[in-house]
DNA sequence: TCTTTCAGCTAACACTTGTTTGTCAAAGAT
DNA sequence: ATCTTTGACAAACAAGTGTTAGCTGAAAGA
């Protein structure tokens, strides 16, 4: 079953909605702040338009978190395998690189994704906060793998991978407000605090303590 | 010279405004979105009387943001000296609940700040940024006393401490969705987080690598 | 070809917003 | 006791908000 012209056009104009709240919302204003006339002004449409699209304003905002966390799920997802068989050291490098280019890529998402995972809007929180949950489970799924792969004991590896996503978005909360360049050295930094979160889980998995 | 009656008044209600603004925001609202109206009704104040204690709601807002950092810096003083005699895994604990017990008394600050970080005003962006700086060197500095006390080579404090930061502020922005009795299990897992880190930073120290 | 569907439009409603202007009464100063 | 300062106020302004009702014209289905 094909897709009819007025299907099309219909998708197509969501999509010039959704596109003109991420415009609105570039120069780093919040989800909150931008009203639906604005969102319709930007996309060349008559405010009331947008209800033939969305049921309420909150549908938008909802549908725009949505669609990032899609894209950082995309960004982010990699072979497993390959990530294994690297090796420690240049996984992380593997990880941090790919989420530098995400950030490249799709700053006002991470924005947006940040901004709201504290927001009023509960719907809007629960749904971010699944997704940081799924990319932190990948991850700690990685280092299970990782681990076994050496014979280690078991590790907290859920720890290692929450601690890991922390400090990345940490570090990529720094980094927009520097310029490409100084990012670089952020993302080193983050390469380096990393290791030493994995050193020390490999090290408290052999049953040393501090 | 004594305070006058004017003086005296005018300070409390100033304080009665800001007051005002934070139990507007205490539902989760961002600063954004409430309104100088909204505050001077909460506030039991004429509308316009707001612009005798501030010259704009941006000014508003900055006093907030301002109130919330000092608070912030308030609650995570320590004496530096007892911090390194008990030793780094104590540390660590006295670390993570002196921040609970912050967050559990300002629950509405911390979020503000976390939030207004990644916030479109550049004044509130780079108050807050400066003050969380400030928070990573004072930390930073304890991990180089802990270090040079026990003898081992120069570590990157600097990096330990920035992880730390964020794998605490990451924790405590997953508490605030949670139950106070929830919160403390999340704590424990920041602590084993810390701990493998400052383990880490201890392996790095002495050469070891990935 | 005729009919139904529906995305997009204009007009309007009932608010809310930040800010300015001018008035008033109490506090401070002389 | 008189004069000045000033914090709080009501009224008004221009512009903004989300949302509803009703119309129009073109595409889809019969």
């Amino acid at each position: 079953m094909a897709e009819t012209t007025r299907q099309r056009q219909k998708r197509q104009t969501r999509e010039r909605i959704l596109e003109a709240a991420r415009t609105l919302m570039a120069g780093g204003r919040g989800l909150d702040s931008l009203g639906l006339r604005e969102v319709a002004r930007e996309s060349g449409l008559a405010a009331t338009s947008l209800y033939n699209h969305f049921p309420d304003m909150d549908a938008l905002g909802l549908a725009l978190i949505d669609s990032c966390c899609f894209r950082l799920r995309s960004a982010m997802e990699y072979e497993r395998r390959s990530m294994i068989e690297i090796g420690p050291a240049r996984a992380v490098k593997e990880l941090v690189g790919r989420f530098v280019r995400y950030l490249n890529d799709y700053e006002n998402d991470f924005r947006l994704l940040v901004q709201q995972r504290l927001g009023s809007h509960d719907r809007y929180r629960m749904r971010i906060q699944r997704e940081l949950q799924l990319l932190v489970d990948e991850l700690a799924e990685d280092v299970r793998q990782a681990v076994a792969a050496q014979g280690r004991e078991p590790v907290p590896a859920e720890q290692e991978a929450e601690a890991a996503i922390a400090i990345m978005f940490g570090a990529g909360i720094s980094m927009l407000d520097n310029t490409t360049s100084a990012r670089r050295v952020l993302a080193d930094h983050a390469c380096l605090q990393l290791e030493m979160m994995a050193l020390g889980g490999r090290m408290m998995a052999q049953g040393m303590r501090l």
